[in-house]
DNA sequence: TATAATGTTTGAAC
DNA sequence: AGTTCAAACATTAT
């Protein structure tokens, strides 16, 4: 379910409880989750795929992982790893990965890392792959330290847009390209946010998924690529391989 | 019904 | 000691 543009919407629709007291804290969590009970949540962030409820002191991070969901003011079936209940409604977490995160949150998060973030730094991005030259592309833009918040999709989506081939090497990669490809990552992202909150995501897929090239019509190819071994969809005939 | 899928951490093996 | 890799976790749509 998440890629980065998921979180960001996921934060948008709790904002309501930004300011307001844990009346009751539950849940299947065994990291001691009853600590939040009666305190008062200060502001919730992201980063990337993470979520992050901020409290006077420390922070509590929920990762969704490949199957995690949440539901707002209502419940599902099974039960929460997680669910807190505010004066004005409640927020239900399910099958993800929560930890506490001690003192300022900022120590933990390098936010300009984040490319929904205010703060990313494409620069910084560059200079990150700059010193991973034999990795793969399509595992380089799955490294979260260097393209926070991008998943499999974004990077199918990304790759087929620039028109490189997910094989290619980082540093065989012309200069330009590079650039091209983190500010595709930041674009697609944010298509991604838009089209997600239409409901539309899909229907706006180039590449993942797909089976015929949109371009050229030749059959794409479907293989599990890099070291990461992430199902990657790519046209040989429209993009280059380095 | 079996399979695969928007992901990360852990710990064994080298 | 550092790196690499497969296993583990867990849900749901096709």
């Amino acid at each position: 379910m998440p890629e980065g543009p998921s979180i960001v919407i996921l934060k948008e629709e709790v904002l309501q409880f930004e300011g307001h007291e844990v009346i009751s804290v539950s849940g299947n969590s065994i990291i001691g989750i009853e600590r939040l009970q009666g305190l008062t949540v200060l502001s919730f962030k992201t980063w990337g795929k993470n979520f992050i409820i901020c409290f006077n002191g420390f922070s509590i991070k929920i990762h969704l992982l490949l199957f995690g969901t949440y539901r707002i003011n209502e419940r599902k079936e099974t039960q929460p790893r997680l669910s807190l209940v505010f004066d004005n409604g409640e927020l239900n977490f399910y099958t993800c990965s929560i930890k506490f995160l001690e003192c300022d949150v900022n120590s933990h998060y390098d936010w300009t890392a984040d490319v929904m973030n205010e703060d990313w730094n494409p620069k910084s991005a560059k200079n990150k792959l700059e010193k991973i030259p034999d990795a793969m592309i399509c595992d380089a833009l799955l490294e979260q330290d260097v393209f926070s918040g991008v998943g499999n999709i974004i990077k199918n989506e990304v790759l087929y847009r620039v028109k490189i081939h997910p094989e290619s090497l980082v540093g065989k990669i012309p200069k330009p390209k590079i650039s091209e490809i983190i500010k595709e990552a930041v674009t697609y992202s944010f298509q991604f946010l838009e089209w997600k909150k239409q409901n539309e995501l899909k229907k706006h897929w180039l590449a993942h998924s797909k089976t015929i090239c949109f371009r050229c019509g030749l059959p794409l190819i479907k293989k599990q690529t890099g070291v990461k071994k992430r199902r990657s969809f790519f046209c040989t005939n429209c993009q280059n391989l380095y």
